[in-house]
DNA sequence: TGCCAGGCCGGGT
DNA sequence: ACCCGGCATGGC
């Protein structure tokens, strides 16, 4: 089937709206949060986050010099809080000795060859990279989560067996190298994904792209 | 109540 | 090269 994934996009803002993602906060709240959100509900991390600027830790070398306990204790809230304690520590030393606690000394990073360390950073993962290349960079990169692959894949528009950066080509490919665009968009699928995507929702019922559902093929309820 | 969330890593085949 | 368990809290 093709598909404009433009049209999708003006579908789904025409429908929901902008929805203002990670607005007003500082590109160092927002790397945090890319680590926290780890397969966890944002308004979790919302409170692991409240901790820390509560304890005025909200800045690179402050929150890199925290007690390994401590921080556990902070971001408790956020779930699987040592691993993220451990994922967190380790992008803060990168951070720190790499560019010397500088996110703009950071950004100022040609992209490719950034988001490159940042892979090679223990605990951050192409989404995760992405997301802080994009949310806190403002750098034009698509971010593709598991909403991304399952939209897209139920409707047939991409196959479930399509990696990361085959679904992040897609996506690139046909469209503007625009960040804001790139911003609504991933924040308009995860969107629709939490009301009318979920893993036990194949059906998709009133789901604003219903009338893309292709005709027959059963969507593997289990994906 | 059980299921799930804006992943990623490491060990086993 | 895959596949799978582990990680953990809070909301619906």
């Amino acid at each position: 089937m093709t598909v404009n994934v433009r049209e999708i996009y003006s579908r789904l803002f025409e429908t929901f709206g902008p929805q203002h993602w990670w607005p007003g906060k500082t590109p160092f709240e927002v790397l945090v949060g890319a680590v926290l959100v780890q397969n966890t509900n944002w308004q979790n991390v919302e409170r692991a986050i409240a901790n820390l600027r509560e304890a005025d830790l909200l800045e690179p070398h402050a929150l890199g010099e925290v007690p390994p306990e401590e921080l556990e204790e902070l971001i408790r809230p956020a779930g699987y809080f040592r691993v993220k304690a451990r994922r967190l520590r380790s992008l803060l030393e990168f951070l720190v000795e790499r560019y010397d606690g500088s996110l703009e000394r950071m950004f100022g990073t040609e992209l490719s060859a950034l988001r490159e360390e940042l892979l090679s950073v223990h605990g951050v993962g192409p989404e995760t990279a992405d997301s802080i290349l994009l949310y806190a960079g403002e750098l034009p990169v698509f971010v593709v989560d598991a909403y991304t692959h399952r939209i897209f894949a139920r409707h047939g528009w991409i196959s479930f067996e399509d990696d990361y950066h085959a679904i992040q080509e897609y996506f690139q490919s046909n469209l503007p190298d625009d960040v804001q665009l790139y911003n609504e968009y991933h924040a308009l699928i995860v969107r629709l994904g939490k009301h009318f995507c979920r893993k036990s929702n194949p059906k998709c019922a009133k789901c604003p792209l219903h009338d893309y559902l292709p005709d027959g093929e059963p969507l593997e309820p289990e994906f």
